[in-house]
DNA sequence: ACAAAAAGTTAGTTAAATCTAATTATAAAA
DNA sequence: TTTTATAATTAGATTTAACTAACTTTTTGT
């Protein structure tokens, strides 16, 4: 159904226009851009990418929405940002540091990776130390 | 000293000269774009680049060879994708995958982030994980 | 030793993602 | 309501990193 092939950078202005709408309810250019410290014209042509793809859409002169799509890509993309950001403070990283790593990071990993962080994240299930674990608890 | 700002494709580059030195004993064009699966006329622009920043020397038609600092800087690199790998494989991540994410993830890191990995994984010091793993383990 | 094959190089193209400068549209203020 | 300021857009340049095609050098096989 999808199998929208993002760049990296497109990933992450997707993803801004997410967060933007989230903490404001509307995503200007404007925002975007000092978000993510770029100018304003890099916005624009971001935009009329993400506009070819369906992922957004947007009146003249006026703030961003998300189509459907779109917002079912940036969730995804944002989940990734909050699973990692959470995993590398686990580790003990610092938040400033922690947000801005999870920032790369999240474009880059595998799903293969993302679900072994998954379940380091959560003990209950069966966690990567599990060898060690399993020989102490015989859990279900 | 150094201050060396690289790309990402260029660290990839300086690596692999680096891997296939160890691996063969020499770096050719040929082996370095089939390794990064790229064509050789963009190693030839790469190696142009290594070159100009001092990192690598080559004799025309011949094999690249790293200097002093192109040496260092490629252990570095390397050293970083060795930690990384190890950690995504203690995380249960499969070799192959390990492999390709730390590749990623070598470029991007930040110094606390691998500095906080680096305390992973050696366990005799206080981990992250240590408040769980301290309890069920009693070992030295 | 010379022809063919392999490896390396050079030149020029393309695509992505940025920028500046200039233009146009909207909003705010007088 | 007209001017001014802010926001958005368009056009064009730059940089990076890839590519193909064509050429050169080196190596290899007969």
């Amino acid at each position: 159904m999808d199998h929208t092939k993002l760049s990296q950078s497109l990933e992450d202005y997707l993803e801004m226009v997410h967060m933007l709408r989230i903490a404001n309810g509307i995503a200007r250019v404007k925002d975007i851009a000092a978000a993510l410290t770029v100018k304003m014209p890099s916005v624009a042509k971001a935009m009329i990418e993400l506009k070819k793809l369906g992922l957004v859409t947007q009146e003249p002169y006026s703030g961003i929405e998300l189509t459907e799509e779109g917002q079912r890509v940036a969730a995804m993309i944002l989940n990734r940002h909050i699973l990692l950001k959470g995993f590398l403070i686990k580790l003990g990283v610092s938040e400033a540091i922690a947000d801005k790593d999870a920032c790369c990071m999240e474009h880059i990993l595998s799903a293969e990776t993302l679900g072994k962080i998954e379940d380091f994240m959560k003990p209950a299930e069966p966690t990567p130390s599990a060898k060690k674990v399993k020989a102490v608890k015989g859990k279900k």
